[in-house]
DNA sequence: ACCTGAACACCGTTCAAGT
DNA sequence: ACCTGAACACCGTTCAAGT
């Protein structure tokens, strides 16, 4: 069973999709693909090396072609980056466990700080914006790819009945529509770069 | 060796300064109390059972004695989670790997979205705003905690090299300066919200 | 160059049995 | 009520040996 890097790296992904991330193991992987418990130590050095690789692979392509004047393409790269990791389960979780940066997660901090130096902020402020903008698609991401079961969420508004304020906006806590939610986000991000400017 | 509950817990909380959340096992912490394997499972049914007391009490008090106009508590709230989280190694990962809210995490997010009401956002939008502040303070916190070493900010400038942006905000991206990048976010965020009201 | 086979050093969890 | 002892069913990783 001769493997090679590309071909491990894509049963991984479809593994992420059949299993989800906490039941991806090495040795799940092998055995989906043939071969033995040490085989894919050969093509990366640990899981780690496996899972930066795939995130990098999920952002294949978020930074491309993207054009316009810089708020819309702030909008733009974030829309981007949502979907990259909207496209495998738990793509998000995947992506905020791996702390270096591959190629494809550069191009897009790259984009999205050039964007935003075109707005007139300074290299810093452009730096941490960046990283608030970063930090709502990711972490949004992850809350809504978590998804409550019914009785989650039938326990969550129990929890929920003493605390008025919490109790009059249950109903948009587990989010029923994520992508209101996520532009909702996004729009207030956007308005206060510009307020700042 | 008597335990109890809170034993458990505090115990939890000392080795998780100690060895940090990805070496803090249910093995371990019974080494560290004395008693055999199964013996936390008489107080705690699971790891996630106890890593959310973690979280519960990590957040003590967060949400008490805070009051003034609407946007002084909305940044009170957003700092207190953000000290509550580094009160221990790794809090922000502890926090994030649990889904469902304790009620130090409950009055925290009634008391945040009680200041966005007073704001004027509807029920709606206090729910989804508030959900945006706390994915800044416990992103960038968890980014803050992860701390990279000095060989791997130096991987990182390398990486960083070919591209042009990156590379002008690049001293910025490690954050030596991580109370400063906080408030900056947090700043964006309210003036945002500001602006929509 | 790339994989097998087998091991090492761990995990979380359960549960009959003890006290 | 609360813990022990021992097991079950896993993990990630390494590495000599094979091809």
């Amino acid at each position: 069973m001769r493997l090679n890097r590309e071909q491990v790296l894509s049963a991984a992904l479809d593994l992420l999709d059949e299993v989800g991330l906490d039941q991806l193991t090495m040795r799940r992987l092998t055995t989906a693909l043939g071969v033995q418990n040490g085989a894919t130590y050969w093509h990366f050095r640990s899981k780690q090396a496996l899972l930066e690789a795939m995130a990098d692979e999920l952002l294949t392509g978020v930074a491309e072609g993207v054009t316009g004047p810089w708020d819309t393409r702030v909008a733009d790269l974030a829309r981007r980056l949502r979907r990259a990791l909207l496209s495998r389960r738990d793509g998000a979780r995947v992506y905020s466990a791996v702390f270096f940066p591959l190629p494809n997660a550069l191009a897009y901090g790259d984009a999205m700080i050039g964007a935003l130096l075109e707005a007139g902020l300074s290299p810093r402020d452009a730096a941490w914006t960046a990283d608030t903008v970063t930090y709502h698609v990711v972490a949004h991401t992850i809350e809504h790819q978590l998804a409550l079961t019914d009785e989650g969420a039938e326990r969550l508004t129990a929890a929920v009945e003493p605390y008025a304020n919490l109790a009059a906006a249950i109903e948009f806590v587990p989010a029923p529509h994520p992508d209101e939610h996520f532009e909702h986000g996004l729009r207030l991000i956007i308005t206060g770069i510009r307020a700042a400017t």
